[in-house]
DNA sequence: TTCATAATGTACCATATGCTACATTAGGTT
DNA sequence: AACCTAATGTAGCATATGGTACATTATGAA
């Protein structure tokens, strides 16, 4: 009896629970990701602010302790992402600072996006932060040719 | 080190920290809903399509095995979502059918924004998966908004 | 009724994220 | 130099999510 009623266009477009079982694993594989992505990003914003981005700043600037902050900063390094040294300052390596640049592109399009819906800036900033790890490159694509209709084509 | 008096970029900074600060607390602290949004709508849509949500029915929809899914189920009836005795299928409470229907509809509006920017189907239940976690009411209504520029006031 | 198999449950492991409490180091002050 | 304090590090706990391996139950077939 699995055999997919068209629930409205979900069953069809899926090709049923293949489908989604897919979307979701994806989605769920990824917290780790997003962490490195947040993490990358606000140490470049550091860096960019102050020189250097110290524990205690990226705890306040994450919402986190600094013993998470370690933690990550830790499996970040491991990955490649930071370098550091006990009791000093986290830099991003090279694919660390692609990452946060890349973080900060979909993240600006984003929030630009949703603002040019009328959205108030803090839903906006507030909705991206969740939204900009789940948008793929076409969706990412489109927010941007809606936001440029007369054609810059950057 | 660092007494925290030079405060010179750190305190245009700071305001933005706590925001952002919360913005991100509030996006991880909500991956365990986020959690029990899927497992809700998957049981609505099994039970459906064949009238009763089995373990393995949604281990398979939803791309993990029984196992976790059995952990999550027995997290989900403690928090009264859902009913089930031993070796038997699987129901929604009135708070999970509420729970339910909420993420069917927040789901179904995602997508269908993202259809009409001209994302392909595939990418836009993909995208929807991810993103409709995030979605805040104002963005929500936006999205709703822009569908219906006619004037249907919902 | 017996039995084979699928479904379900349980035990145990691993990773990621978060915390509190406490130990250690760095840097400026005295 | 000694000292104080903020910053950093570490130990241990908790929850959530994911798994494999194995035990148990349900259920239809023989």
């Amino acid at each position: 009896m699995a055999t997919a009623k068209p629930t409205s266009s979900k069953a069809s477009a899926a090709g049923g629970d293949q489908g989604q079982a897919a979307n979701l694993r994806l989605t769920r594989r990824d917290h780790a990701r997003e962490t490195s992505e947040d993490y990358a990003e606000a140490i470049a914003g550091l860096i960019a602010e102050k020189g250097e981005a110290r524990v205690v700043d990226l705890a306040k600037r994450l919402g986190v302790t600094h013993v998470t902050v370690n933690r990550t900063i830790a499996r970040m390094q491991k990955a490649g992402y930071v370098s550091t040294q006990p009791y000093r300052a986290i830099f991003l390596t090279e694919p660390g600072r692609a990452l946060a640049q890349d973080c900060k592109s979909r993240h600006d399009t984003v929030v630009a996006f949703l603002r040019s819906l009328g959205i108030s800036e803090q839903a906006a900033e507030k909705d991206a932060e969740g939204i900009e790890h789940h948008v793929s490159p076409e969706t990412l694509a489109a927010f941007k040719a809606a936001l440029k209709p007369a054609g810059r084509s950057v």
